[in-house]
DNA sequence: ACCTTCTTGAGACGATTTATCAATTTCAAT
DNA sequence: ATTGAAATTGATAAATCGTCTCAAGAAGGT
């Protein structure tokens, strides 16, 4: 919990803000969410069930949803789940998806993300994250 | 319909390879689909209600989803909603999406397309599709 | 027209997330 | 340290969204 004094700080200056209150669950989830990339709740849930049997799952929607307002979390809705990303890991990878056998490959290209940041300039908006994944056939799976 | 001569082929070649069936409601849908940019499930339900008071809700969800497969649509889950893109009728278009306000603006750009084009081919894959979407504030939810 | 196969519509169902509410905890003011 | 108002929690009910089921109907090859 000691490396987390930004995040930490980040959470207390939001419930501040709004009358909220520091709880031993709020902090029992912060610190479990640092130590991700990106989580959905469930699987949260059942980290945290050994620490915690009775943590409720509505406390950690709950709180990963205030997370989300307190700028430390973004919930990005993928398949049928959501996930919470965690905003102060900037590791981004997309992803090549094969059509044909499922492969996935990921990659970085500064050059994309350089370009993403012009667009979004251009309308008006600070990226936070973002998402993108190029679906085709693979070498093998072309014939 | 006349107009959509193209993605009724695209269709028609998809429930040929598949011995899928033509149906009065798949035209129905295509050809309302085709004059959205993106609609929902449930949007396109209440629309249709007019023209045809007894086509389910279960029908248009699995016609959209057919529409992904046969290469006119591609689904895209926002809030708690799946979006589902005509891909086919005005070009591919990706998505600066606020975390705040829920707006979305399309944008298209070659430069980007040819980025992920290289990065594919040195790959090994071919791209039949993609998705980009960018998530942050615009510039009235960044205060 | 026949017959097989696919599709439909209606509602049941499943998964995910939010709302409800009594009991508990926080925290600032005593 | 104690008090007490206000926020939070946990358990579960409820809402939401999308898929599945299945009997009845439609499509399309022969």
């Amino acid at each position: 919990m000691a490396k987390s004094e930004k995040e930490m700080g980040m959470l207390r200056d939001h419930l501040a803000k709004h009358q909220l209150k520091l709880t031993r669950q709020r902090e029992l989830i912060l610190d479990a969410f640092l130590k991700q990339e990106h989580i959905t709740a469930e699987e949260m849930y059942h980290q945290l069930a050994k620490k915690d049997p009775h943590l409720g799952l509505a406390t950690i929607y709950r709180t990963l949803n205030l997370f989300c307002e307190a700028g430390l979390a973004q919930a990005r809705h993928f398949g049928t789940q959501t996930q919470y990303d965690n905003i102060s890991h900037k590791g981004h990878h997309d992803h090549l998806i094969c059509t044909g056998c499922g492969k996935i490959v990921e990659f970085e290209n500064c050059e994309i993300e350089k370009l993403q940041e012009e667009v979004a300039t251009r309308n008006g908006f600070t990226i936070t994250t973002h998402r993108l994944e190029l679906y085709g056939l693979c070498s093998r799976c072309r014939h």
